[in-house]
DNA sequence: TTTTAAAACTAATATTGTTAGTTTTATTTT
DNA sequence: AAAATAAAACTAACAATATTAGTTTTAAAA
């Protein structure tokens, strides 16, 4: 009934070869024609497998996500409280650095609005409002909150990404004191 | 002596129609041959004035930069203190949303050590130490400081950007809680 | 064994960036 | 005013990319 792939390549390791492209060599190196000479096939016959090149973006935007998500999530287990928001942070950071042409993808789908793309996205937004329940907000100082720590998160990713942060100074120590700072400032402190 | 440019294109004009072209069609359509178009030149004339696409973009970045650093000066005068971040801060996602091109080119520079992309960051940073030296933050703590409130900047700029905030909630209220939140943890408010 | 449909292919086209070399023309110099 | 200079445009040509159309191969399903 529903026919499956033949022998050759699946999605997942076509998306696989794309991020270490990305990781590699930066994300605008992730070409249809890079792409096909690693895994040794012509151009045109990736569009068996996606959309053209939008398409890719967005399959690999989702990829990344749900990457990025696992990591932030195996993190806060056994944790709570200001110990979880900071692992859970640090973990966002590490993931960045670890797969940078990965991360800068998250945020590269041609439409930020695609239902799957908005989806793997909300698993985050979902963690993180789960983190800092603990603290206690109340009414739209919650959702103000949220969107504090995952600002503050992806700033720091890039910045750091982009070389925008000159000073020898430590950056987990840097990231360790926003956090804690953004947290004391909310107030309620578990 | 210095032989000044012909009738014809001066580079301010090349680059405020760049700007155009990144806040109406997307960074991504800032090509040679759509900016060629604009102008009514032909691609490789465009070359006379910058070293092809990438130093289009090294050229946009600065001139983004020049520009994000006014408004953001202009914001801080006569005010200090915590106003004087606050109003730093909106006027900072106030250019974001405004020029959503220029705002995205500023971190696309092909080479982000390059001197005058450099300088033209340093600036900003300079402003962000000077709005914050009222906090009295000592040693590293300042310089930790420094790079939380450009985190939270940058962060919220991009994710307001890029249709990451979803909720119905009002973005310049979420944007005056953060910076109220991470001022206060910071601690010493005056 | 036959049928089917995925998954590869070849061929061709449009767009873009880029280089090389040429021409035009405003400005400077004589 | 005439000549020289150099910026700034041009044409022509090429390489790389994404993409479409149509074809062939081949593993899986019937």
């Amino acid at each position: 009934m529903s026919p499956r792939p033949k022998i050759g390549l699946d999605l997942f390791t076509i998306l696989d070869t794309a991020g270490e492209i990305a990781d590699q060599q930066g994300v605008q190196e992730v070409t249809l024609a890079q792409l096909a000479k690693r895994l040794g096939i012509r151009p045109p016959s990736l569009y068996n497998h996606f959309d053209g090149l939008p398409g890719l973006r967005r399959k690999l935007a989702i990829h990344g996500l749900d990457r990025l998500y696992k990591g932030m999530s195996e993190a806060t287990i056994r944790v709570s409280g200001t110990d979880a928001v900071l692992a859970m942070s640090h973990a966002y950071v590490s993931f960045a650095r670890e797969h940078p042409g990965i991360y800068e993808a998250t945020l590269l789908a041609p439409d930020p609005e695609d239902e799957d793309v908005q989806q793997a996205g909300a698993r985050i937004v979902d963690l993180t409002v789960r983190v800092l329940q603990a603290f206690h907000l109340e009414g739209d100082r919650a959702l103000h909150a949220v969107r504090g720590l995952r600002s503050i998160l992806h700033g720091f990713a890039v910045l750091e990404q982009k070389g925008g942060f000159r000073m020898s100074l430590d950056l987990d120590e840097s990231l360790t004191f926003v956090i804690r700072a953004f947290l004391t400032g909310i107030g309620d402190n578990p």
